[in-house]
DNA sequence: TTTACATTCTAGTAATCACTGGAATGATTA
DNA sequence: TAATCATTCCAGTGATTACTAGAATGTAAA
């Protein structure tokens, strides 16, 4: 058989669909968007700085390659993951992005003001810290992504409203704020607020999904 | 701060550096020959059925994500992955693909003549039926690529030598024949050619990369 | 029906990409 | 030195991509 060729032609065409999904900087950001739960084309392009329409041309070659569902809601159109291994995928390709792109890495020390980043081999640690009450996990990620999957033993408050309800928190004990991800920066601004206002705060760079696959995988 | 979607633009154009490796059918077919051991430019090229100067272009993008290394060895440069990682990332795209893409089903439905592959979670089954010795796992790949790394209790003979080296097989027992992966067919030939001759055949899609990913997470 | 949400079509721009061919350059071995 | 392996530069083709804009279409709630 000469055909052979053609055959793994095909084959490697139909995976590459997957990996061009993975190639575009904007996708990714609505993959990631999408990993803290299900939204509307309109969330979905504001979060992403986006028009709407550019937002849906992206969301279809989504559809496409078939790694998310939609569902309608009276007026919306709301979008999902078509899988737990969307995000699972996603946090693998991010990950190994950190691992070999020395820029990546620069660009994330920049990020921190401060090396005070958990590391993954903490998770453990954290978590039973977590339950014993020694540290407060804080969710500040807007409450409908809380309330689709949080960490565990998280308090949510949203970055908005943090300012205002400071007072829930204790100042006696160190508060681990987290957001979408390593490339949300929302805790980042939670972390520089609270140490400002004179808590002891701690960024946590994982994020629900990057949670979900190291808890499934060790 | 304005800038923030400066920033986030930044992390996601570098992670989207990986993705576009993963979006090209050849680059994705040089990665899998990658993930058999290190290998020569010419190799890749006629491997890959391509011209050794494309093949030389795919293996510069490769390089600059920093999924490959080189190494200078006499006349030849052999290339070779960076990282594990970048093998498992092989591997779970594909899984992806494979998951959600029905086309992609399809065509590998028609490779197997028949409903004869083992599936993943008949590892462990396959590992202590080739450990009494009462299946013989056979590697069709070439030797160095058996050399490098192969699989638990796997015996090598070559696609090419097969015909000759029949006798060396024996027919009371199962032959577990696998090859590079789901995407390449000289495990098909091999089986194909096996159950011609009264050997009794299976055909395992797994490879090496697939064997190791699944071994290190369960 | 009007309004809001969402997609689709067309059309266009600017950029990038995969691939080919020719010619030049290096590095190494014999 | 010549031969081999590998990369690089140039140039060019054809295709695809990301994005924007305008207009039309569809779907469902008020």
């Amino acid at each position: 058989m000469k055909d052979a060729r053609k055959i793994k032609d095909l084959l490697y065409e139909q995976v590459a669909r997957i990996g061009k999904v993975f190639s575009s900087p904007k996708r990714l950001e609505l993959i990631e968007l999408l990993c803290q739960g299900e939204k509307t084309v309109e969330t979905l392009a504001r979060e992403a700085s986006i028009s709407v329409k550019l937002t849906s041309s992206h969301l279809r070659e989504l559809r496409m390659a078939q790694l998310v569902e939609t569902e309608r809601q009276g007026k919306n159109i709301l979008y999902r993951l078509a899988n737990k291994s969307v995000a699972d995928l996603w946090v693998q390709v991010h990950t190994l992005a950190e691992e070999r792109l020395v820029d990546l890495q620069l660009a994330l020390q920049k990020i921190a003001t401060q090396p005070d980043d958990l590391v993954a081999n903490d998770r453990e640690s954290l978590l039973k810290a977590a339950r014993k009450g020694e540290v407060v996990v804080l969710d500040v990620r807007p409450s409908e992504e809380y309330l689709n999957a949080h960490l565990p033993f998280a308090r949510s408050i949203p970055l908005e409203e943090l300012r205002q309800r400071l007072a829930e928190l204790p100042k006696d004990r160190s508060i681990v704020a987290y957001c979408r991800g390593p490339y949300c920066l929302m805790a980042v601004d939670a972390v520089t607020l609270l140490k400002q206002e004179g808590y002891t705060a701690i960024h946590l760079r994982e994020g629900v999904a990057e949670w979900a696959l190291a808890s499934s995988t060790t």
